[in-house]
DNA sequence: TCTACATGGATTGTCGACAATCTTTTAATT
DNA sequence: AATTAAAAGATTGTCGACAATCCATGTAGA
């Protein structure tokens, strides 16, 4: 998952602090090293970075904008703290765009992006046999596949917004709500579904699988939430 | 088209500097009067709001999240230049997003919300008939009814992401390409149908009206880039 | 005359200090 | 003892100045 980070980090060789800060706050938020509701401290902060405040104030107006603090004027800023309402109505928006980034990447991923993807998925069945237990890798390694569909999908603006703020706070309820075991060995196979019907160029239907894979992490989440009642929900 | 200022200016009665700076150059830069492509002087810009560059440069990153500028580290923010091609993107970003908002719309609107909007569509009748060749008030009510469905679907995330960003470049072009004189009086005959679906909690219906609301739209777009070949796309 | 380089000017990035606001602690009153 | 009020402390917001980088102008050489 290096090329989520890259986006704001390396794109112009960590030029600014308040940049290079700014990556490191979100990687730090994403891993739950700064913890969600926790307060951001400014002078604390500078002190640990090395920096003055004024980059380092730069870069928390940046993580605003990704969603991944909230700022009160006067008081201060605190990392996000979904509620698990605010978690699942993030996979409602996934499962319409993602499923729209599935139908455009049908007609415009290239038969290069296309191998070098299932190349991906490869990979991730080797990661799941090997480190049975540790889902770490794979719980990453789920995003980057479907960043790289977006990615494929050639709609930069969707591409935005799915890899800005989107994903960010995706990746670090995932570092939270630990991924269920059963889940990867199924999720890889609905990927590997996924990527065959872009390659017949059948948009629908790859529309159709992404928002039907989507739609499952979101029942899991939301019977994590209830466990009692399992057909709330239409 | 009030409602959408109010959320980053009188959130909270407008208290710092930056969030206040960073308020009026939204307004600016979408009503024209920083056209897009021009270079943002931290120095002029200071000079002007009578502030110094610490709260404008945070104000800058603000507006960077937003995607109303783009920076490049030691060089400068220039206002954002959207091409044609990213605006008809940003068209079929909102043909999913919305199209969803409704389809939730429909089941957790309220009924005085239901009143209070159709209430809001003869209004803009009303304005239609009246100032019949200005279109401006329509221009930013038009917005302001997508706005009011959004917020009524009742899953703020989509809500902040829809009245976050993309409505900001949405309006912010609505002032350049000038909308057609024809469209006004259809598009309002739109808005009542679908709010007739929503009233009627068919969100199935509300949901294909809507895609197809604003596809018109961006059809609409699409052949002013291409004049020529009509029947391109699908 | 054109290219390459160097110099000067302007702009962006960073810092430390001061002012305004909030929070906590302490004290006083009921 | 509990509640309110006042004061001390800490934090956020703002500013002006300095450093680093970029851009434009001008000069020298081919």
């Amino acid at each position: 998952m290096t090329e989520i980070i890259d986006v704001s980090e390396s794109a112009a060789e960590v030029r600014t602090l308040a940049d290079r800060v700014s990556g490191q706050l979100i990687t730090a938020i994403v891993r739950g090293d700064i913890p969600p509701g926790q307060k951001i401290s400014e002078p604390e902060l500078a002190r640990t970075y090395g920096i003055s405040r004024g980059p380092l104030r730069e870069a928390i107006r940046q993580l605003e904008g990704l969603r991944l603090v909230v700022r009160i004027p006067h008081v201060g800023a605190r990392v996000v703290s979904l509620t698990p309402e605010e978690l699942v109505e993030i996979y409602r928006i996934r499962e319409a765009l993602e499923g729209m980034a599935c139908r455009l990447a049908a007609d415009n991923m290239s038969t290069d992006e296309i191998n070098s993807l299932r190349e991906l998925l490869y990979q991730h069945e080797k990661n799941i046999q090997e480190i049975d237990g540790r889902a770490y890798f794979q719980k990453e390694g789920d995003l980057d596949f479907h960043y790289r569909i977006v990615q494929s999908s050639k709609n930069t603006k969707l591409f935005e917004l799915l890899g800005g703020e989107l994903y960010h706070l995706v990746r670090m309820y995932r570092y939270q709500f630990s991924v269920s075991k059963s889940r990867p060995q199924r999720a890889l196979k609905e990927h590997h579904r996924i990527l065959d019907a872009i390659e017949e160029r059948d948009g629908e239907l790859a529309e159709l699988l992404m928002r039907r894979h989507i739609g499952r992490a979101r029942r899991n989440i939301e019977e994590r939430l209830n466990p009692a009642n399992k057909e709330e929900r239409e």
